[in-house]
DNA sequence: AATTACTCTGTTACCGATAACATAAAGAAA
DNA sequence: TTTCTTTATGTTATCGGTAACAGAGTAATT
């Protein structure tokens, strides 16, 4: 194995000179940071990463702690992973993955959570090590999101653009500020629009939302729209329409919200708001590692655009392309 | 931060004799162990991982490797990373995703690769670490399966059982042994019961097995079902047949195979031949391990028993259910 | 009783990096 | 020119463990 001593016999220069080529840099002569690095490149030269981590006193690894359970569990969290390491292996840190059943707060730099909920508070106030959430919460915490009020506010412009009459918003009956958010984005564009907002809570699941749509279905009129919270509930939202025979996109919309492999499954496939979770990801990830090389510092509140994607149940072009 | 010092420092014995407690208690008498036991719950000792690996010239990183696209990914290998992370954690080892985006060989103890296509082979030979495969294969490399015969088998039977008189298979199109498997076990089982096998194949997509359902749905009388190799092609074929307007499950029958999430979102809820996967997760981080510790020592295969899950697709008391 | 073998515990050196300090060389100020 | 800074590089000690060797004590063998 390469070290560090044998870039440096190589470079001949000490094993600290190689180090500050590494780490500072702004403290070596250019000439000597050419040897360093021709050295390097010509021993393929990779850091030990755990001698790094004992020296600094650190881990090198990052716990992500996902508060929710499995079964709710959805593909969304794939792709945020992905995002989130594709970022640690880039700096030579590598993951952790804490979920209700195997909780331990181990050993690591720093954390990133997701579905807290606000009972975790408490508990998460108490770590000392840096954190960083994915999804907005209320008590000040550095976090990363999609900027939901947006999202809404697109996908309410597009079902008033398609024509739909009456708009009608499905939404998750939990407390948490995401699902406000969303809200919010809704209700704002319709008053915007002179039109009159009329929200619907469930739980998660498509169940619920297509045995709502079937069991109200006369009191939908023709040209309603459905905004959805998620794409699950957007999926129900389909198939509640679907069994009472409705006709999807010309009588009836539907979209939804998130964009990650749930609306590919829908049919008609599913209008929706993509949110771009692989860049969050890596933006959670970012986010945590300059905290943890800044001490703890704040790093604030970072905020994504989500991206309208109009497919067929909404619009009738869009499904024949395919 | 406790270290083995002040272990040793306050069961009055040094370093080593704490370290042969951790990694080689054999070599400790009873009286010691218990001292060395004792002072590190009293301190709370968490050993130093980083520190460990330097010693030990290893990294406490395992990679895995998803070699499928995105787009692809089902929340299927979300489970599986779950798995994975549990029996890591337990080691204190840490993991490192690697995908296509982000391929990078790094550094690690060894490798968990999934998703591996022949012309993955090549390469996959290379690697001097242990490597662990998840999914079946033909080069005798230690991996981790389901027992896809007997899903199949099972699924078959079944189909058989709830009086279905025509039964057909809806696979993937790929050239895959885990593909192949689920075919023998749905071919043995017709066979076995004086049945004609007829075997159709598509890309894994629901809509293609939607379309083929709903194209060619004058083919097929009543009392038919349809054995899938998936439970998005079990979708694809539940919509096509549902667009038919055909009754699910008294004239027509769907069972996918694997269980992990779509099954729920599906409609009627799909009966599946649901894979343990969080536990072959977990088995397959076992068997990684354990190779590292054996220095590369084979470990074999191990397949783990699949689970029928009967619901409203194939079994109308079953929806009732709900 | 003396020699040998065996068990158990401690000492030393080292894994590969980095921070803190020391020193040499170059430039600025007197 | 001499002295004081400043800058660039090297030396030393250290992070927290573990393997290899050393040594003390006990048991077995003759």
């Amino acid at each position: 194995m390469v070290t560090l001593s044998d870039v440096a016999k190589k470079a001949n220069v000490s094993k600290m000179t190689v180090s500050r080529v590494i780490n500072h840099p702004e403290q070596v002569t250019d000439e000597l940071k050419e040897l360093v690095f021709k050295a390097m490149k010509e021993l393929n030269y990779k850091p030990n990463v755990a001698a790094k981590a004992l020296a600094n006193n650190r881990t090198q690894v990052v716990k992500l702690f996902i508060l929710e359970e499995m079964d709710t569990t959805e593909p969304y969290y794939m792709n945020l992973l992905m995002g989130i390491s594709k970022e640690l292996d880039k700096h030579q840190y590598s993951l952790q993955l804490v979920t209700e059943n195997s909780f331990d707060m181990g050993i690591s730099d720093g954390y990133i959570i997701t579905g807290m909920r606000d009972q975790d508070y408490e508990w998460i106030g108490r770590i000392e090590k840096p954190v960083v959430l994915f999804g907005e919460n209320r008590y000040g915490y550095d976090h990363v999101d999609t900027n939901n009020v947006k999202g809404t506010s697109l996908s309410t412009e597009h079902m008033i653009k398609q024509g739909y009459e009456h708009i009608h918003f499905i939404g998750i009956d939990v407390n948490e500020p995401f699902e406000y958010a969303r809200e919010v984005g809704y209700i704002n564009t319709m008053q915007k629009h002179g039109r009159v907002p009329i929200i619907h809570r469930f739980e998660n699941r498509s169940r619920y939302a297509s045995q709502f749509i079937a069991e109200n279905f006369q009191d939908f009129p023709k040209k309603t729209g459905f905004v959805c919270s998620t794409d699950r509930l957007g999926i129900g939202v389909e198939r509640g329409l679907l069994r009472k025979k409705a006709n999807i996109p010309d009588d009836y919309g539907v979209i939804g919200f998130d964009g990650v492999f749930l609306d590919q499954i829908a049919f008609p496939r599913l209008s929706t708001v993509k949110q771009p979770v692989i860049e969050m990801g890596e933006a959670c990830a970012k986010m945590l590692l300059n905290k943890i090389e800044q001490k703890g510092a704040p790093q604030g509140i970072r905020l994504f655009d989500p991206e309208l994607i109009i497919r067929g149940s909404t619009d009738k072009e869009s499904e024949a392309l395919i």
